[in-house]
DNA sequence: CGACTTCTTGACTGGTCGTACAAGAATTTG
DNA sequence: CAAATTCTTGTACGACCAGTCAAGAAGTCG
């Protein structure tokens, strides 16, 4: 079945990008359709007929967003040494402490903003178990290899890592100095290494 | 001068401590003040001849938020072991994932959704500060009587703390079984007691 | 009691929002 | 070329919102 009739004047990810970016920086609430719009030059007629209502073109936002994110965790599992890595994330993290409009991580402002929805909840609560998953199996193999002390547990620390995530990005939208967030950063780490 | 008129038909102080769970519950965009009045029996009118506009009574009302907060950080000031303080209030904010509606800390809250705003992001910016300063001090106590171990600098874990707290009350709204995050919460307690 | 002050009421304004819809434009199929 | 299909355009609708305001209600002071 071949489709017929007028075809689409814009392109479809394209749209899902700017969306994704449009609610990443002002939330579902303060977001608009004809934000969203304007900022691709579509009206909102075309909006609605291309993604349908406001939640739905949200949610896809949402998955998109996710499924970035999915990249970090991967990358967690490429041989070497493993806290260097997660170190250099939670500093940048702290770093957009910095940024003149940190916007935070579209998981926990969804999380935050949008407890109520079941569809979007499930799509957070995924991404983030995901990424605990992978801290876990690579602090696992970290330890095998004696990067990390024997003492820690892989999975308890892993949960630890993704809550710590989240709160350096809440406290980057209050915090003028970086080197503030990233004190903290050393002293969470610092009971991880083998090497005293 | 004694003030003459008709009297105020309702306590200021009641107002604002509804004006509070309404914010803290739904956030400022969400939040209307309609709302806010019904749950007093206020029409609009009343509201913003009483308190100015929305935005003045959000402020009171975080305001009066930070206020309650410090309570526990003075709390942390009294004498005996502060380690098993520190773990019940992340394990009480653990234990939010398994309320119907959690609603986070109104100071997180804020951050995330109001971080343009200077007023608002400065009342979170210093209630958290506080408490920071307030964990730090009575873990540099802790360490002096022995309880914390000698390797751990107050500052840093205390910044890493309140940030904790604040990616826990992130996840509690995500995550339906406290179990999960309260081992994330023992996961960043092993590291910090004397006795191994 | 009567003048004065303050508060409450309830309607109203101007604006934004999500969404629906009808008419025209563009493209494919027969 | 003509019919069918899909997309774009622009407007319109109903709902909700923050904030305003005039008129009446309820007190206090002289």
């Amino acid at each position: 079945m071949v489709r017929t009739g007028r075809p689409r004047s814009f392109d479809e990810s394209e749209v899902v990008d700017a969306a994704t970016e449009v609610f990443w920086q002002h939330g579902y609430g303060a977001a608009s359709m004809r934000r969203v719009g304007e900022r691709v030059g579509l009206l909102p007629g075309s909006l609605q007929a291309a993604f349908g209502d406001k939640r739905s073109l949200f949610l896809r936002s949402l998955e998109h967003y996710a499924q970035r994110q999915r990249a970090f965790g991967t990358s967690l599992q490429d041989p070497g040494p493993v806290l260097p890595r997660l170190r250099s994330v939670l500093q940048q993290i702290a770093a957009a402490a910095s940024s003149d409009h940190p916007r935070g991580c579209m998981l926990g402002n969804t999380a935050t903003e949008l407890s109520d929805d079941p569809a979007a909840t499930a799509i957070v609560r995924d991404a983030l178990l995901e990424l605990e998953r992978s801290i876990a199996e690579a602090l696992a193999r970290a330890q095998r290899e004696g990067e990390v002390a024997p003492a820690v547990e892989p999975e308890g620390a892993a949960r630890m890592f993704v809550a710590l995530m989240q709160g350096l990005h809440v406290l980057a939208r209050v915090t003028p100095e970086p080197a503030h967030l990233r004190a903290a950063v050393d002293a969470a780490l610092a009971p991880f290494s083998a090497n005293p």
